[in-house]
DNA sequence: CAGTGGTCTAGACCACTGG
DNA sequence: CAGTGGTCTAGACCACTGC
């Protein structure tokens, strides 16, 4: 039972300088937070009903609702008039790969083949610099590293290196990789309890060089996409960095911008 | 005065097969978009408040609240606690330019120096199949075609070609490009009444061809950012086919996916 | 049919802005 | 201080799902 917290309570005094005031439905989307990260409700899982939520947090319907609209548009929870609130997955979701923002350049965005892979290493090693910087290391500390190939349809189009924190991904192999179907993070949700809530991505546009080039059936110097991507656990902490390179002859990145 | 909606009413017999009910504030909704749309409030001005529009509308001020909660996060009005709801606008904004997702490497988001644009060319031409296509037009109709370079702190950084639909954009010269301070679309909205609500972008790795590669002073073969860019304004009309080419050599794009 | 999320109302009060 | 958006409540009813 956590404690009920009256309206406009805002623990302590509040400090000089900062407005510090947060409306009740925050307070409440704190709590149920803490319970998604705490993981009280686990990936696919049914969360309490909005009635029970209020109950327990001794507020109004309406408050735990905006509370939960909030969660829901930062996709954390997915509704289902009727049925209930879930805890949102990358399993059994419908958009195999949410983070994949590569379709082919004609037909139908949904009809996608799913992509064959190709694991070439899979291996622990002692986190450089620049590899320790955007998953919030120090350098030397233990990482995993992943290099794999994705085709579509025979055509090898995406080379991926992928890092992650040694400690959390302790028995991740090339075996364990190469057996899984379906995406990769429903894969990191259910062996390793790790749920990749949001990403940040920097693209550029670069060379293939003599060693990328073969992997992709490219020439060398063949212009690709670099897609560097952190991709966040819940509180914002990095749990991956992967370095995408796409070939862009049939596909192209789809961004819409509002 | 428009005609007061009542409780679900939703004219006219149900479709069969169609569930078509659509809640009292999507309703409101799109009588609000209707409003923004004929122009009865220009960008920058403040729509009327919520409690003028629930009298107007027949309905409670919480049910033209969610309805312009919704134009809200669609970036068609800002809201402004205190003050008012004001129409979207792409000039006085504090984001300058809000469909660029190119930022530095380095240093502060914001702090970023205003472009310096050079417009190359700006004249009427008839639409080739390929550009009427994105701009719904038919082939052959007129269109404005502009090409410019932007440079940020003297690097020319970005090669555009942008086209727009001829009738619409009757009068656009070099002339008034050049003059113009401030974002395009902000002129666009001030000169033509033309409001960029969204957009849909494509991107692509390329080489810059021997035209294109001295125009931002880089080698023929340079990989370059292809941004394929149409702009739409309500109701989802096309009104402007883009193609930029960006130099990601101390840039990139920045997307943020959740 | 019961249970869930979704809509709508009416009214009270709070926080912010500007004159 | 009045006017605006923002929060919160209590209660009613609707639409959807599955038993």
């Amino acid at each position: 039972m956590a404690t009920a917290p009256l309206p406009y309570p805002e623990s302590g005094v509040p400090e000089a300088g900062t407005p510090a005031f947060s409306p009740l439905y925050q307070q409440i989307k704190g709590l149920i937070l803490q319970s998604l990260e705490m993981g009280e409700w686990k990936p696919g899982e049914m969360i309490p009903s909005e009635m029970e939520l209020a109950a327990r947090f001794r507020v109004s319907q309406g408050t735990v609702r905006k509370a939960i609209d909030e969660l829901a548009t930062e996709n954390l929870v997915v509704r289902r008039q009727g049925k209930g609130t879930f805890v949102a997955t990358h399993a059994e979701q419908h958009v195999q790969y949410r983070f994949l923002r590569l379709v082919p350049d004609a037909g139908e965005p949904g009809a996608e083949v799913p992509a064959e892979r190709s694991i070439m290493e899979c291996r622990r090693v002692r986190a450089s610099a620049e590899i320790a910087r955007p998953l919030a290391l120090r350098a030397g500390e233990a990482v995993v590293q992943v290099r794999r190939v994705l085709s579509f349809a025979g055509v090898p189009t995406i080379l991926e290196d992928m890092w992650l924190p040694g400690t959390a991904f302790k028995g991740l192999s090339a075996e364990r990789l190469a057996g899984w179907r379906g995406a990769t993070y429903a894969m990191f949700e259910l062996e390793f309890g790790v749920r990749m809530v949001r990403a940040q991505e920097r693209l550029r546009a670069v060379a293939a060089d003599a060693q990328q080039a073969p992997l992709l059936k490219v020439p060398k110097g063949h212009p690709l996409l670099s897609v560097e991507r952190i991709a966040l656990t819940y509180n914002d902490v990095p749990m991956e960095f992967r370095r995408g390179l796409y070939r862009t002859d049939s596909r192209h990145y789809r961004n819409d911008l509002s």
